[in-house]
DNA sequence: GGGCGCCGTAGGGATTCCGTAAAGATCGGG
DNA sequence: CCCGATCTTTACGGAATCCCTACGGCGCCC
């Protein structure tokens, strides 16, 4: 059954939203804060995150950025505030559509019809364990096999990111320069060398021999967990 | 760089909607009807399509669902009319967002951004089983038939690429030097011999007598899945 | 039968690419 | 202002890959 989580503060639009998806067969967890959905969303990842916006605890788009830390799941906004700068830092954020208030349940049961369709099945989960250590990609920590901790600096931290989100695929020089340095950097390839070393000597256990990080040389790079 | 087709009968929008986009370094189609907007999407598929509703030769969602039955291209649907029915209609056509007319530029981009998002972080996923091999795509990887992973090189990747793309049709000679190595190359045909005699080795069971990388004699060479 | 064109295989040298270490450069906090 | 952490840049040995040549096999036509 298709799990669908409703982060909204108003009782009174949650249960209405309740009712009407519960109605047509979604499974529906609700939280009334975006600590709570969040802490909802790792532990039990849903199918769909209905968000408003508007929530008292913190703010939207932080909300959007800590689910995309480590989601891809779709994320159908609602909100009160119809004015474009609202919907551009949603949508940039990672939301994938923005409904403004007052809407339609039945433009907003099409939408998240849409949304459901068009669902990945990728890595949504908040922690992947890789044989010698372990990525908790929600709160950005990491174990070392001997449950240590390990300190990343921010770009090692972003290249594992990007790699361990595209597990078993992949990841061309130029997108991983694309994704952690930004469009300028496309040929500086020599930094992805230097960080790749970095890391390997941080979480492999024999980084001369790295069993997760790999190397396919001319193309890119590759995380695999076992 | 990405394509975006627009199918726009009003050519005020039209035009707006091109400058706006190709400033944005987007390469852009246009199209004035379904029909003509059908052809170009199928003569050189886009990343996204923004598609008018109000076309005057051919029913909106009868255009959805004509792109839908082969592709899953994003679609931005553009109407002026706000009515949750129609709405309702084209979501469920296969439509993946709906924007009213009068819309704000930033608003229009920063849902077109969304939806290219997500194709970057691929749905499709074309692994190809050919009997002995699997050809994984998207993910650059290649499983032998013991399940053991294959490596290949850069120009193994070209090479196996365009013959897989092109499953069943003979690839000239011509076209795959012009594909991998560019048109200065077009008759170093000795090159192809050295790679197929490579992809053979490594995916074929039995290398001199391939059953999946056939030669055509004096033509080019052709890959079947059985 | 022999020449010829086409194909497959092998291997060596040149070139490109990668890993590693380490020295400046930059930034922020105390 | 100094110091530590981080990022950038450089240099070099080694590995992977590519280009190119050589050689043998096969089928075809004269």
């Amino acid at each position: 059954m298709t799990a669908v989580l409703v982060i909204e503060d108003d009782a009174d639009l949650r249960r209405a939203l309740g009712i009407n998806l519960r109605a047509r067969d979604y499974k529906v967890a609700m939280a009334e804060s975006g600590a709570t959905g969040l802490a909802m969303a790792e532990a039990s990842p849903p199918d769909l995150v209905i968000l408003d916006l508007g929530l008292p605890d913190m703010d939207g788009t932080d909300i959007i950025s800590a689910l995309r830390a480590w989601s891809r799941v779709p994320i159908l906004v609602l909100s009160a505030r119809s004015g474009q700068g609202d919907k551009i830092d949603a949508l940039d954020a990672g939301a994938d559509d923005y409904l403004t208030k007052p809407f339609g349940m039945g433009e907003l049961l099409a939408r998240l019809r849409a949304g459901l369709r068009r669902r990945v099945d990728g890595i949504d989960q908040p922690v992947v364990q890789a044989g010698s250590f372990t990525v908790n990609l929600a709160a950005r920590r990491i174990q070392d096999g001997d449950g240590q901790e390990v300190h990343l600096t921010p770009i090692e931290w972003q290249v594992l990111e990007v790699l361990v989100r595209n597990e078993g695929r992949l990841v061309s020089q130029r997108e991983l320069l694309q994704e952690v340095w930004g469009p300028g950097y496309l040929t500086e390839t020599h930094y992805l060398r230097v960080y790749m070393g970095h890391l390997r000597r941080k979480l492999e256990a024999d980084p001369a021999n790295p069993r997760h990080l790999l190397t396919e040389p001319g193309m890119g790079y590759r995380f695999i967990r076992d």
